[in-house]
DNA sequence: TTGCCTCCATACGGTCCCGTATGGTTCAGG
DNA sequence: CCTGAACCATACGGGACCGTATGGAGGCAA
């Protein structure tokens, strides 16, 4: 028997967490379905021997990496936002940029609304769903607009930023691509967002 | 054997199109990785016997459907909205609400845009995208917005509705439920979305 | 009726994956 | 050095699904 692979490169000794993030990369790629113990564990260089040693099985890991990437995408980006000590505008400003940037590289968020009605998915998508919005309502609240007022812009901004996200990964190349136009679009859209109720 | 079920309801005699809109249903579910021939054979009340006949494989199947969809949310409602007789702000009015009310129900574009990178579903969801936005930058221009400002607003405006989409479908009750609210919200996207630059 | 053509039922081999069982390897501590 | 625990490899049984092969069942024409 070989497994002369891993030997020869000290062998790493794989965690729960390696386990949960390669399931994520296997999301971002084909979608629930595609995370399967068996070509996860090739992928690791590893076999399933080490996963159902970590794992009780193929649902708990779906547990672990959803909870991992709720923590990644939402709580950690939301209270560094909220602790960043600039005005609203520019705190709205900021989140929409580092949020942007981040939904474009990340494409576990697409693939996790398509299966929106999985057990396992639902409760973690509403979490962060209403956590994110939630953040947006704040800041539009303090940015001046009266609570209803708020919550309407709060959700058009938040489904502008889906939106955003799913075009940039099923058709990138109609997006504004050099970094000017990009920043011309983005102040146009906060423009139009954030815009005072004139006249 | 038996098969009297069928037999006794006069046996439907199934189709192409039958067999594609059972996929469509099960993309609505489970996403692509849910196209499944036995399981639709089950749901339609038939086999695998039938399936190749209709079909090379399950692949051809994919096409089938994707070619169906695209046929239904597209182009179908395009040269609706096309043809209708009325000012290019009512004609806007009237494609954001046929057009969000089809996505609350239709839950396969979101399903599809998980699998944006599968190669039978990239360039039909490239060509329907393309399609949408392109009547919608029309729409602005005909509203006198200069071509770059229509195609940031048209890029806007279709990634707020993709976004809607989403969130009717992820998690509905963060959206407003009642006929006024939502009248009311629809009202408010309108303005900020088509708002004229003002001063 | 006979024969053909369309459409479907059934049976089969093969692949991929899950989960279990069980034994081997590595390492810390006594 | 020995032992037990943590960790991993391998082999197996079972299920879901694909695609093929082949044999009817039903209609329609000669």
């Amino acid at each position: 028997m070989v497994m002369a692979e891993r030997k020869a490169l000290s062998r790493p000794r794989l965690t729960r967490e390696d386990w949960a993030d390669a399931a994520l990369a296997a999301i971002a790629e084909g979608g629930l379905a595609a995370v399967a113990v068996e070509p996860l564990a090739v992928r690791l260089g590893t076999t399933k021997g080490s996963f159902y040693w970590h794992f009780a099985n193929r649902d708990a890991l779906l547990q672990a990496a959803l909870a991992r990437w709720e923590e990644q995408t939402t709580t950690a980006v939301i209270s560094e936002i909220s602790s960043v000590p600039e005005d609203p505008s520019g705190q709205l400003r900021l989140l929409i940029i580092r949020v942007i940037g981040m939904a474009e590289q990340d494409p576990v968020g697409p693939a996790l609304l398509a299966t929106a009605g999985h057990p396992a998915v639902a409760p973690v998508l509403a979490r962060v769903t209403r956590a994110r919005i939630g953040v947006i309502v704040a800041l539009f609240e303090k940015l001046g607009f009266p609570p209803g007022e708020a919550r309407s812009r709060a959700l058009l901004a938040y489904s502008a930023y889906l939106g955003h996200a799913q075009l940039a990964h099923s058709t990138p190349e109609l997006l504004p691509r050099s970094r000017d136009e990009r920043r011309a679009y983005l102040d146009h859209a906060l423009r139009a967002l954030a815009a005072q109720p004139t006249a």
